[in-house]
DNA sequence: CTATCAGTGGTAAAAAGTGGGAGAGAGTGG
DNA sequence: CCACTCTCTCCCACTTTTTACCACTGATAG
């Protein structure tokens, strides 16, 4: 599905290009980018989107933190469709979000892709880099063992 | 459904803009806009209002504290038909309640819409994003792992 | 060297947001 | 009970923003 590493600039109007190699992923589906984890954004394809939204609705409102939480994911969801040169416009809430001012980074995750302001990716990748190789080894061993 | 953060002004006449792209999805449906939860406002399309109806009405009255809610809850209900350009008026208690003056700002959260005032949202936001990261890893895991 | 494809910037048309005016209806006073 | 006034609602017109499309440039591969 989505691998890899884009780097691009956002142009004055808030467009942001979709890498050539997820398009073929996406062809003529809808995209929707929400708030992720460590500062970065989310996008997901339609369908998957489709599930967290189930699980999400499920939760009665007069719960607390799911409360919390729903309020934060879908007042951050924003439905996007890339032009025909494959380009999404983010709204400014989520770029301030991601603390992203012009140069912007996106990463294939396999099934989602993720929205990182260059500055943040790359502090993120020097420090988890550092404890990639322990990280690597546990999950390989775990992997082993099942 | 409804996703999304919008800022608008209430103009001098009371009137508040139910964001286009909410619209569709409201199209000739009527709305019912009521108190809600951490000084917010709900509003509901017609068919999902009564569903929450149902749910309340489930609830035996003989219990204080759902009967306080409940209350709560009706007596602040008024159904909101918008006019052309998709405005809406709120009446003055609901807005009192809501701590709103002029800035205003309408969340999508999947199948209901919030009204916020600017200063309470922008608020919660700062407050809650703490704790969003927490929250957010469990759910989105469980989701992905399906 | 040429052709194709990805990325960039700009323009025009459509949609969304804003403000105002007229008419209907409710309320009040004579 | 009628008439006048004020408020509220509905609709029209203008402005601003957004979106969709088009054309150019630079890079890459054959």
């Amino acid at each position: 599905m989505f691998y890899g590493e884009y780097r691009y600039k956002i142009d004055h109007k808030g467009r942001v290009v979709i890498p050539a190699k997820f398009r073929n992923f996406l062809s003529k589906k809808k995209l929707i980018i929400t708030r992720g984890l460590e500062k970065c954004l989310f996008l997901f394809a339609e369908d998957n989107w489709r599930k967290q939204e189930e699980k999400l609705r499920k939760i009665p409102f007069t719960k607390g933190s799911p409360r919390a939480f729903s309020r934060l994911f879908f007042s951050g969801a924003t439905l996007c469709i890339p032009d025909r040169q494959g380009r999404i416009v983010i709204p400014p809430y989520l770029l301030a979000f991601a603390q992203v001012k012009e140069k912007i980074v996106l990463i294939g995750v396999s099934d989602r892709i993720e929205v990182w302001s260059e500055k943040n990716w790359d502090a993120y990748l020097r420090s988890s880099l550092a404890s990639f190789e322990e990280i690597a080894e546990k999950l390989v061993t775990q992997g082993e063992e099942k």
